[in-house]
RNA sequence: GCCCAUGUAGCUCAGUGGUAGAGCACUCCCUUGGUAAGGGAGAGGUCACGCGUUCAAUCCGCGUCAUGGGCACCA
């Protein structure tokens, strides 16, 4: 006698061993026909699993997270076979389920073409209909080996070989096909309804770039039609505030052949850049950070000297003049120990903080450059921290509570933390890195937030907190970071006068907040669409006349805006204002003023905002106010 | 850096082996109109760059550069 027990607390026995769908079939046709899987005792497997002791029991459905993945990985399954049935050569690799879908990487003689995944797409849902049973099978490691050798799949064959010997390697098949695979799977093709091919790519064999390039396929997945819709509708809707796309359109910036990775900031850009600018630096004198600035360009030995020379020099810009080689600043660091260096400090100048808006230039591979994402010249919020590694946790306390609350300002509420461990290769005696783990740890608890441990993720001169925010659209930009570093003082001869009036080297603390401001510019833009808050908005207020006849009542309403440091443009063109309106709506320009005969006589603006919303004529006085009222709330 | 695709007017994009077109924007004229596009006329392009093939190249081939989607990279 085997007893079932059911997620609902009900359980059931059956006098021999069932396999996960007759216990299914025995709940009711329906989940017998909607199950896609089973979790006995927490391990997923195939409904086609016997279950042979006293269990725990759940039907998996695509309702369940675990379904859709299945869902996924098995449409990864079909899409390797239409590639096999219509490209014969072609060879697989493997294909794993990823956020939203899924890929499998091949490797062929040529290229897939779009109309290649055309005629795949097509292919897949064929094998759908054909609802052919999916069905597992196991064989020794060697003999899969062996097999997947002799149908020519050099590729399976390499990765089988690569488990360990013992152990017994599980196959699925559908129609004639096979393939190496932990599954589960579903139970058959025909549950595999919602897919879409969505592009091509190279990705190189094991992610090694010393490796042949293989051809992926990317395909997204769904339970249903109508999430599949919603997923490609948010496609749409990231493509629309791309802010490449919204930098042209709102005349933000550009970029061109002759810089690539540089920007061309405009005047509506350099806005926005100046508002973020002036909001960090108050952060900085708030904060006891002392602003400093330092050149360009170094001279080689001090790069030498760091590390740098030796292991970034291809992603350096370098220049030479009478015989000497600099290289212009990768990172801003180096400037401010210089800065530290001259003068003998003493402890009771620690914690010292150095804060830049330090401009920085790396010589990126061309293929990593992305709009403002991924750009070869930056500036960076940068700042150091020079203090005793027992003032690393109250830094890092504070340096939290900071960007909690710039993120907030910006408009973000989702923060996600991370601790990044020692890696292997790395320096510093495990006494500082055990404390200096124990102190990023310690801080973040005291912060009261959860965070993640990214094991062996941190840098070889120290660990580091690596803060990450979610914008609009539920996407997730690491921005901010703080880093311990043993290193960098010690190599610069960074040292300062102990109590014991012996001489130590500090610890330095990398902190960075918005980390580059071109790329925070770029999420900024695609967080609010290119529809910025008031405090934001490169232009603020626009005056809008009726006639020729309203001009110079207008003027004088933008120019006593603009004495209250209003940033107001007038428009006064000869053209009818709902074209006027339409066009600073689609600029997303905060408030529209609109002046006509009424408004002149009365002393008044009609006010409409970029939404629409029609706020009524008022005084001057009263819209101001409610200017004020609305930067003080945000 | 690697794979694939793309590069035509300020912007968005058509198009052809016989040196180019639309809409918007721009200039001028008419219009002075009350909340998301009034009408007319005009100007504007070495078709990314270089080298080939051809009687002839924006179109075909090769190379370079840039951009896009991925991969690799990101101190």
């Amino acid at each position: 006698m085997i007893n079932i027990r059911l997620p609902d607390g009900s359980s059931k026995s059956f006098p021999a061993p069932v396999s996960v769908a007759d216990i299914a079939a025995s709940i009711g046709a329906g989940l017998a026909r909607a199950a896609l899987a089973g979790k006995v005792d927490g391990k997923l497997v195939d409904v086609g699993f016997q279950v042979s002791k006293d269990s725990q029991v759940q039907i998996v459905t695509d309702r369940d997270p675990e379904g859709l993945d299945i869902i996924r990985h098995s449409t990864a399954h079909l899409l390797a076979q239409a590639v096999k049935e219509l490209f014969p050569e072609a060879q697989v690799t493997i294909g794993p389920v990823i956020e939203n879908g899924f890929y499998y990487d091949f490797s062929y003689r040529r290229p897939f073409t779009p109309e290649d995944l055309t005629a795949i797409e097509k292919r897949m849902h064929e094998i759908a209909n054909r609802n052919l049973p999916v069905e597992r099978k196991t064989m020794a490691r060697d003999e899969a080996v062996k097999y997947f050798a002799s149908i020519g799949e050099k590729y399976k064959a390499e990765i089988i070989a690569s488990i360990p010997d013992k152990e017994t390697i599980s196959l699925y098949g559908q129609g004639g096909w096979i393939d190496l695979c932990r599954g589960p799977h579903v139970p058959s093709t025909g549950k595999l309804k919602t897919f879409k091919l969505m592009r091509v790519a190279g990705a190189y064999w094991r992610g090694d770039s010393r490796n042949e390039m293989l051809q992926r396929i990317y395909g997204t997945a769904w339970a249903k039609k109508e999430d599949q819709d919603a997923y490609l509708r948010m496609l749409e809707e990231a493509e629309k505030r791309d802010h490449r796309r919204l930098g042209t359109q709102l005349d933000l910036f550009h970029m061109q052949e002759e810089a690539p990775g540089l920007v061309f900031w405009h005047p509506k850009g350099w806005t926005i850049w100046q508002q973020v600018e002036q909001y960090m630096r108050r952060v900085y004198r708030d904060n006891g950070y002392l602003e400093v600035r330092a050149p360009q360009i170094l001279d080689r030995s001090l790069w030498e000297r760091t590390g740098h020379w030796e292991n970034f020099r291809e992603n350096m810009f370098t220049t030479s003049s009478e015989n000497r080689d600099y290289a212009v600043k990768p990172m801003n660091c180096p400037g401010h120990i210089l800065i530290y260096n001259k003068g003998v400090r003493s402890y009771r100048e620690l914690p010292l903080r150095y804060g830049e808006f330090g401009s920085c230039h790396r010589n990126e591979p061309s293929g990593a450059l992305h709009g403002l994402m991924r750009v070869r010249g930056f500036v960076q919020d940068d700042g150091h921290i020079f203090c005793t590694e027992e003032q690393i946790l109250g830094e890092c306390v504070a340096y939290t509570a900071l960007l909690q609350k710039a993120y907030r300002d910006f408009g973000f509420t989702d923060i996600i933390y991370k601790v990044a461990t020692r890696p292997a290769k790395r320096i510093g005696s495990d006494e500082s890195w055990d404390k200096a783990e124990a102190a990023l740890q310690e801080a973040l608890r005291r912060s009261a937030v959860n965070f993640s441990i990214s094991k062996g993720e941190g840098a070889f001169y120290g660990p580091k907190i690596e803060y990450s925010l979610k914008d609009g659209i539920g996407r997730v930009w690491q921005c901010g970071t703080m880093q311990v570093d043993f290193s960098m003082p010690g190599r610069l001869g960074a040292e300062y006068v102990a109590e014991d009036n012996t001489r130590r080297t500090p610890v330095m603390l990398h902190r960075a907040i918005v980390g580059s401001f071109e790329r925070f510019i770029g999420i900024l833009i695609e967080h609010y669409a290119g529809a910025f808050p008031l405090w934001l908005a490169p232009h603020q207020v626009v005056v809008m006349t009726i006639t020729e006849r309203h001009n110079e009542y207008a003027q004088s309403v933008a120019n006593r805006l603009s004495n209250q440091g209003v940033r107001v443009i007038s428009d006064l063109r000869n053209e009818k204002i709902s074209y006027k309106i339409r066009e600073h709506s689609l600029q997303k320009l905060p408030y529209h003023l609109v002046v006509g005969d009424k408004e002149m006589q009365a002393g008044t603006v009609a006010v409409r905002t970029r939404s629409g919303e029609d706020l009524g004529a008022m005084s001057l006085e009263a819209f101001t106010a409610r200017l004020q009222a609305e930067a003080k709330a945000q």
